[in-house]
DNA sequence: ATTACATTTGAGCAATTGTTCAAATGTAAT
DNA sequence: ATTACATTTGAACAATTGCTCAAATGTAAT
């Protein structure tokens, strides 16, 4: 067997150790789904909007629309995804429902991804 | 003014605050609308893959459609997208293309992510 | 030049998504 | 009961997305 040879079978075992040890990296579909999932829900720039106005305080569905400009229906069709996800919680005040953040892992990954665009 | 009254006005001009103060906390659409494009490319049950398998070292485009288990052209599509984003980069050595991560806020994201799913 | 392998690209297609509109439901006051 | 306001829901529609397939491009060896 020549060095060349040596080389390229070395090369095809290192591969096929890099190949596994990069599956080994990832999460079985369960989790994987879980995590595409949660980013997805925070890719669509109403749901992101409606994340973010409410980092300081709940606010209830009229005020939401009235915060990020969409009209009343497509927000509460939006709250709705974002509350099965247990990204929001909501409490009911006489007519009004008033929805507010369930997580405090969402505004440390905004703000990751914010430090992410000033660069 | 009964002290009714004078409830409903504090509490409106609460609300209109609290809009207000809402609104203050929403970038730009420019921002936005990148922050929303980067959670979306993560977003992508193949995507994911492709980044998560990426984490211990590079690996060429035939890999990783073998590591996550898409076709290669399809494998080639989504990296494109993600290089156009920055989130991975490339070099050439030979016929093979060698695709490895480009951003060091990645690899944190995820991990808020998986660490929001064991909850 | 031609062959073989690696990757990229574009068109087309099925599936998913976010919105609007209209109707339904929930809640409190008269 | 009925009126008014707040929210939710379902259907329909346009827009977007991710894949496949086939063809093109890039690279190295013969």
């Amino acid at each position: 067997m020549s060095n060349f040879d040596q080389h390229l079978l070395q090369r095809h075992a290192s591969n096929r150790k890099a190949v596994i040890a990069a599956r080994n990296q990832i999460p079985g579909p369960n989790t994987l789904n879980y995590i595409a999932q949660f980013f997805g829900l925070l890719s669509d720039p109403t749901r992101l909007k409606i994340v973010i106005s409410l980092k300081i305080t709940e606010l209830c569905v009229h005020e939401i629309s009235e915060t990020i400009g969409v009209s009343i229906s497509a927000a509460s069709h939006q709250l709705r995804l974002l509350k099965t996800a247990k990204m929001v919680k909501s409490r009911r005040e006489g007519k009004m429902v008033y929805y507010s953040l369930d997580d405090e892992h969402i505004e440390q990954l905004i703000s990751v991804v914010e430090n992410h665009v000033r660069e």
